[in-house]
DNA sequence: ATATAACAGTTGTTTTTGTAACTAACAACA
DNA sequence: TGTTGTTAGTTACAAAAACAACTGTTATAT
């Protein structure tokens, strides 16, 4: 880390913050593309109906963060795989309300095990307080940007 | 975050490392793409040369984890806009060791200083510890798999 | 009512990425 | 020599992302 006098790009946060993603993202990766042929969208989709359970394709957008084109579009595969179903909602017949099919369950519970293990994994030589503080940075980041 | 019981994809490392980086890179952007009109791997190149001064694709791709297709055509861009230019070496002539114009010189340190300030920004309701800490988490675990 | 705006989600087009195959230059070794 | 393998970098093609324009539906306001 330099002291004020130079700048390098190997202790630029945004950097270093973005390299450790992407790496962490690419041995990800394996768990669910590898095994199962979706991509990270569908994957972030997937989770969200496997931990909150019914959801709008909007909500998860907003949730995730991500564009309702890249949203619509990794629901059209999952649903294509049978891995979820849609629900044209009786008050609003915009919205459509999205769940796992029972199949959709089976593989989001087994991606949730590689999941935890995968995190287990990569952390297991960080201290319990290393742990916090990063989740911390973390978030703390990203809610400077609300 | 959870106590083993139950898996919830916000409390998901590699989710909130991706999605802190990308809330990250996506405010960031604007500075380069915004401001001078290149993407993040001619930034990526930018700074590599700007930083460590003249070098060859080759390093720079393994330097930034990044592939060599990608940087090709980051330097090809690079060098439409007049930021860089390429002296094949005299040694081994499939070797091209690249190094900013002053053109390029006079973007990259615009651009420094704007890192500089984002840095700053972003960072700017962390203790110094926090900083730190999150560092050397980053670092860490970019190690993890190598 | 009916015109206008806002919204959920999709489709089309362009830009960027990923992957593999390629060219040209060197290296190693019979 | 030549043959085979490796390397630096490019190109071609397929997959995915970004962005804008679209459809169909509901909300708002005259």
């Amino acid at each position: 880390m330099q002291k004020n006098k130079f700048f390098f790009i190997e202790d630029f946060l945004p950097y270093i913050l973005t390299q450790a993603a992407e790496t962490v993202s690419a041995n990800f990766q394996p768990f669910y593309k590898g095994k199962y042929g979706i991509l990270r969208t569908e994957w972030r989709v997937l989770f969200h109906l496997g931990n909150f359970g019914q959801m709008t394709a909007r909500d998860i957008g907003i949730n995730a963060k991500t564009h309702k084109t890249k949203i619509s579009r990794a629901v059209f595969r999952l649903e294509k795989k049978k891995y979820l179903k849609r629900t044209t909602s009786e008050e609003d017949r915009r919205v459509e309300f999205l769940s796992l099919t029972e199949k959709g369950v089976a593989v989001y519970n087994d991606l949730k095990k590689e999941a935890e293990g995968f995190e287990k994994r990569i952390t297991k030589n960080f201290t319990e307080s290393e742990v916090l503080v990063l989740r911390q940075c973390l978030k703390k980041l990203e809610a400077n940007f609300d």
